[in-house]
DNA sequence: GCAGAAATTGATCGTTCAATCAAATTTCTT
DNA sequence: AAGAAATTTGATTGAACGATCAATTTCTGC
């Protein structure tokens, strides 16, 4: 009847799931909070379960035009488009006081191990989400060392941010993130002036 | 009557924490794995929360023996010891199949916001663990940088740690997390071919 | 060995959980 | 407008949840 049913169930359960954890969030409230009855959900989602599978394949669709396109656009230089995606999230992080963090992020480390069924539609999440940094890393071209594993680089951005926002979130502030963000700018200005030198060499010979 | 009841309700309730999550374990299934009657647990941990409490501070005082104690016993390099630290965290993901994780981890993010009362008690954890890390970093002394905020680095170890064993366990393979403390390796080896010259400079000067 | 404290038993409390379903209503197709 | 399909209603299910407590047993200090 009311459009959009499915959708507002959807992304009133991601809300809740991000601010409450799945298995703290009842379908009870997942229902009171969209406006729908119980039996409605369960038209759309046939368990719970099916209901967050739906929420991943949501975040899947939507990761790229609500965070990769605004920061691209935002951003033009490939390699600082790494540290605007890490303060795009480091101003999620003041906007909500340290908390919430990465919905992807949070669900991984709930439901891998106890949700097989689940687990790939996470990993499809970060895949795609790393597949976009490795993307910028190449557009990098020789500023970058021509030996640096882009793909491995593309991992380790991805674990820079979630190891951080954990520890932000555990401490309820952002020095273990701002730590962590410095420390990887570091190793990225090595990077780049390696990869300078090896094209002024490269250059000249 | 038998000795260690509370030992046992907390090593039972931090295994299965670790296995299933704290909002997906409940507490009659504590009950019955560590051999014990609810009101047995009541006597000792006045609520569930209180028990989650319990094991936080049970690895408080168990994480340095165990763990860094013995990682301190068989690597005397300082520098080593992080990619000990990391090698051991490893090995626990190759027994249990990319599974489980970190404890404290896990529990940072499923409980942080949800039980302000027990966040800090997941900080401590974290917070001494970085102190241990920190630790190492000044006993490298002048091999590694002068300039390198060696506090801001263990908090760094700790990301990198967290951030591979999340997307180890969503991927259900070791690849992100060997990516990840292959760049940290790369990042560390300059900062040591730094202090190097640095140290060398400032001998020769 | 006795008294008091500590620990344990196990049934039970009210609540919330995920899930179901027949009936009613709305939307779509023609 | 009519009939079919899709959606929504809302009460209800049995199971599991965290927690309680009087009664019993075991341990401890004297």
């Amino acid at each position: 009847m009311a459009p959009g049913t499915a959708d507002r169930i959807l992304q009133t359960a991601a809300r809740l799931f991000l601010e409450q954890g799945y298995s703290a969030t009842g379908v009870s409230t997942i229902c009171r909070e969209a406006g729908v009855n119980s039996g409605s959900l369960y038209h759309f989602f046939p368990s719970k379960d099916a209901l967050l599978v739906g929420v991943l394949k949501w975040y899947e669709e939507h990761l790229d035009p609500l965070v990769m396109g605004p920061i691209e656009k935002a951003e033009p230089d490939p390699v600082e488009r790494i540290f605007a995606l890490l303060a795009w999230y480091r101003s999620n992080m003041v906007a909500t006081e340290c908390r919430l963090g990465c919905p992807i992020g949070n669900l991984a480390l709930e439901v891998s191990d106890t949700h097989p069924e689940v687990r790939p539609h996470i990993d499809v999440n970060f895949v795609n989400w790393a597949a976009r940094i490795e993307a910028w890393l190449h557009e990098a071209g020789d500023r970058l060392p021509a030996d640096l594993d882009r793909r491995a680089m593309s991992k380790f951005v991805l674990t820079v941010m979630e190891g951080g926002l954990m520890q932000a979130r555990a401490s309820d502030e952002l020095g273990p993130f701002d730590d962590s963000v410095a420390q990887l700018r570091a190793y990225v200005d090595g990077l780049l002036a390696r990869g300078q030198s090896q094209h002024t060499t490269g250059a000249t010979a």
